[in-house]
DNA sequence: CCTTGTTGTAATTGACTGATAACTAACTCT
DNA sequence: AGAGTTAGTTATCAGTCAATTACAACAAGG
């Protein structure tokens, strides 16, 4: 684990996985390059040069979150191809909270034309692989992609997944499934 | 509409609809205070002075979000208490739609524990008080709230609610209800 | 009319932070 | 070996922004 040389693309994935964590916590305006860099065990600049500006490294962690989203989907579905399977699957991502939670700021920063572009073509993909990989109808999906946004937003309040916050509602909520 | 001088509770009231639109707009972090006191006619000093520090207008931000979502349910439950009814009372909620991206700048900003405090406080009373006035179970409440983040969430990505983008998907999910 | 409290502003500041520039260190391939 | 490319740093700037201070306008009561 000392201070290796990787390539610019190893590096850019260290760096990537330390803005899934950064930008969950804060956000994108609540994040400093910094905070990242320091993460990625880099300096600053470095993080800045490898990603041309903080917007465009925020974009590549929106688009990180919701590939790993798709890969648990596919994968779940390979063993079996239904909505129950894809729900275990999105409750096993839960672990890694600020996952989940940069999507949440994804979706809050959609005002921003670059973001909300990203985020409107990544969610639709999102419904089309759901309705896909199970066959399910619209209003299945829909119930489905329902439920994650609500698990979504427990988790971001943390009343969800590890280390949760013991809430009598948040329970209540939790056991009626 | 000429310049008039208002008590500092007037004007508080002021400041905090200016708010909700610029919060809305860019999150905690992401707006100046300053943006808030242009939207509200007021200098900036004078915000700070009304609210002592950004994350305090924050905080009577989500407060007041949070009214007017119980305000509207209870009214509309006066009608017709049952799911379906606060379900259009939310929908018409969705007509503002900074008011509802406020909530989720809230969830996402959670990792603060003065936020995250309040919204866990005010996510719950929500859920006890659509129970309470609805009689719904626990399960019925559950779905109740994942419809309405979802409906959140697309709101914020600009495919639901006025002025919404035409999207295939989102206008495949609206029409599965 | 004048004094006292309140509403409001202008000017400023000091800390922060994304980005750039200039430079150094390490690997690669003849 | 050494020329050229790639990985990475230090130093620094230029702009931003919340917060403070000091002051001005206005109202109301005595």
């Amino acid at each position: 684990m000392a201070k290796t040389r990787l390539t610019a693309a190893e590096r850019g994935e260290e760096v990537l996985d330390a803005a899934v964590q950064a930008f969950g916590e804060a956000g994108f305006a609540g994040t400093k390059t910094d905070e990242i860099a320091r993460l990625a065990g880099v300096s600053q600049p470095y993080v800045i040069r490898l990603f041309g500006t903080k917007q465009q490294l925020f974009l590549a962690t929106e688009q990180r979150v919701c590939d790993r989203i798709e890969d648990a989907f596919r994968r779940a579905a390979e063993k079996k191809a239904d909505l129950a399977s894809l729900g275990e699957a999105y409750r096993e991502l839960m672990a890694e909270r600020e996952l989940l939670v940069v999507l949440l700021h994804g979706f809050a920063a959609s005002r921003e034309p670059a973001v909300g572009d990203a985020v409107r073509e990544r969610f639709g993909g999102i419904y089309k692989l759901v309705r896909e990989l199970t066959g399910a109808s619209a209003e299945e999906a829909r119930e489905f992609l329902a439920t994650g946004m609500l698990l979504t937003v427990m988790a971001a309040m943390g009343v969800a997944g590890p280390d949760s916050i013991d809430c009598p509602w948040a329970s209540e909520i939790l056991d009626s499934f």
